[in-house]
DNA sequence: GACACTTAGCTACAACTGTGGTTAATATTG
DNA sequence: CAATATTAACCACAGTTGTAGCTAAGTGTC
């Protein structure tokens, strides 16, 4: 399997538009940030580069700009940071976790019932499933 | 309130026994690490130094050694780890956070038990008044 | 065609991380 | 006491991260 990319959290942000648009130029990927981050063009354009570099992302040429793209899921990510976070804070106990962020969290009304659907339908691993 | 503690993955291991303990010696923390751990003593012993110098660990002097005990509860450090995470990965949505590892993870039925009584109880954040 | 703008590529640089060696003072033990 | 082990203090060193500048080549505009 692809060994496991490493992001950054600078590195997600860029991640992020990339991973909602499915293909930007760097420009595009600029636009995007400028709404929520006061980086320097040149930070962004050396942060793709960086998740080219990792193979988080790839691209095409198109004349003399670069068309990204991810070249890792999103979900595969957000697995693999979700597994460290685990690793590293609760020692892999998901219950913990879980425990955790319902205790400390605002839930409001419908997510309260949707999570309570979740743990219904839930079933208990002797039934695998991945 | 205290500048937040920015904690890394080696030193979240070395904080743990201390957590743990409540106060031990550099020569403690290293025995308790070596059956996890496969990291030379001297490693150790610079994760402590630069877990005092960001403040997350204080010591006593006795004798010729120190005696270190954590500055920084973990709780404190759960949250703000917690936080970050949520952040990063899930854009502060705590139920998208959630949802992801109810459904990611294998809980057995105890902890699946758990979980439904803690959001059965949970009260939604005070409903906004008129 | 001249000039401004965009683009990728390369360079920089300090802080943080992971990992561990060296030293000098101090304890411990045979 | 002499040899050995422990300790904290310092130093080292490469890799990662956050942040950005500078350059040369290509593109668009008048």
């Amino acid at each position: 399997m692809p060994r496991a990319v490493q992001i950054s959290d600078s590195e997600w942000d860029v991640m992020e538009p990339i991973w909602q648009a499915g293909a930007c130029t760097a420009a595009d990927v600029i636009k995007r940030l400028r709404a929520t981050h006061d980086w320097n063009h040149s930070t962004i354009r050396t942060l793709l580069a960086r998740l080219v570099e990792k193979g988080a992302l790839a691209y095409d040429v198109d004349g003399s700009k670069y068309i990204y793209r991810a070249a890792v899921s999103r979900e595969r990510c957000v697995r693999q940071e979700g597994r460290s976070f685990l690793d590293k804070v609760f020692g892999g106990d998901v219950g913990a976790l879980l425990t955790h962020f319902v205790a400390d969290a605002a839930l409001d009304a419908g997510q309260l019932e949707q999570l309570r659907q979740l743990l219904a339908q839930k079933k208990t691993p002797r039934e695998k499933r991945t």
